[in-house]
DNA sequence: AATTAATAAGGACATTTGTCCCGAAGCTTA
DNA sequence: TAAGCTTCGGGACAAATGTCCTTATTAATT
């Protein structure tokens, strides 16, 4: 449910250490902390080097939905940087978090000169769009209560760490039905 | 709600046309042939040429989920290259199709050493993912009048081309509601 | 410590959506 | 042309989910 990317972050913490390094930096954010803002424009990307957020979209409707919880290794504002678009979504810290941080300029000329770095972009974005296929699928097509066994036995304290009303937006439920359902599993032992 | 990518078709139709082309060859498919098979190893890129294909996903419950009905420009096969897995969907021809055929081998030499090629796929695969992120969150957020009417909107034709069974598959519903909702919407005369 | 704000939990009811049917209309093939 | 298959459309009912609201509980602020 979150995923980590330990390939990118072993390679940016390499490059961030080497001597003359003048690609990019390290930056903190504390909880509730937004390090990117939607409909606003980009002019970096980020890595998450530790820590946990929330990638998510409001919608017309006023209702958040959340897309991802970014792990270690997640990348984010890359997306808008090919598409030379403003920010799809919010990204704000739940945990303390330690970002990379890459300009642009920077972000697109290791893109074409670091055959390395290049293809682990290519992996992240394919990771990505599998990532995304298959949570719609399976939100399609199984009942709210699958969905949150599913959640618990991948991620058995997200409610320790996560807040009910951010679980609702991921799965796309209202914090009533989340509530009606956890009490019921806890009922039947099921969590 | 079915995406084009000019460029690339552009692109890829300079290239099949130059004469020492090795790289790419054309391929057509009649409707309901497969041109992926979930599960299965993948040794090619695809792009369609022209046509209407259906890209979905069979669940453990049997259901099909329609991730994308894709247009001209659309490029399948490649997340499982970066990957490097077994075909994540079905790729099916809803019409006549012609496809452009990229062996893996030929795929990763022009990421490698075609500047302009790796760009293309590069902005392709954003565009997948911002694809995905809009329409999830649009689904989870709205009722399915919303969603047909929306759908309408887009691509009046849709009912006259694409079954209802996978219409509702890509709305994620059955085909009842599907029928249920157009009926009264028809009756509001809102569609 | 007292007060306010934010989150969690859940009752009662309405609405939406799914399940399980069945019959009609269109195609396909013997 | 008849028989068989597939898609379409919808009735009746059941189940899942949302809406609205109220009360605890916990955290933050004065």
């Amino acid at each position: 449910m979150i995923r980590i990317n330990e390939n990118l972050i072993k390679y940016l913490c390499d490059l961030v250490k080497s001597p003359n390094n003048n690609l990019l930096i390290l930056q903190s954010a504390k909880p509730t902390v937004k390090i990117m803002d939607q409909g606003s424009k980009i002019n970096s990307v980020f890595v998450i080097k530790s820590g946990i957020a929330k990638c998510y979209l409001t919608q017309d409707t006023g209702n958040d939905f959340i897309q991802e919880f970014f792990g270690e290794g997640e990348i984010f504002g890359e997306i808008e940087m090919f598409n030379n678009e403003l920010s799809l979504c919010d990204v704000e810290a739940i945990t303390d978090l330690v970002l990379f941080k890459i300009s642009k300029y920077n972000f697109f000329s290791l893109i074409a000169n670091d055959k390395k770095f290049q293809m682990l972009v290519l992996e992240s974005l394919a990771s990505k769009i599998k990532y995304k296929a298959l949570r719609h699928s399976y939100n399609q097509s199984h009942t709210i209560d699958q969905k949150i066994i599913n959640l618990h036995k991948q991620f058995p304290e997200i409610m320790d760490i996560i807040q009910k009303k951010d679980i609702a937006n991921y799965l796309g439920i209202t914090k009533r039905s989340l509530n009606r359902v956890i009490s019921d599993l806890k009922k039947r032992n099921l969590i």
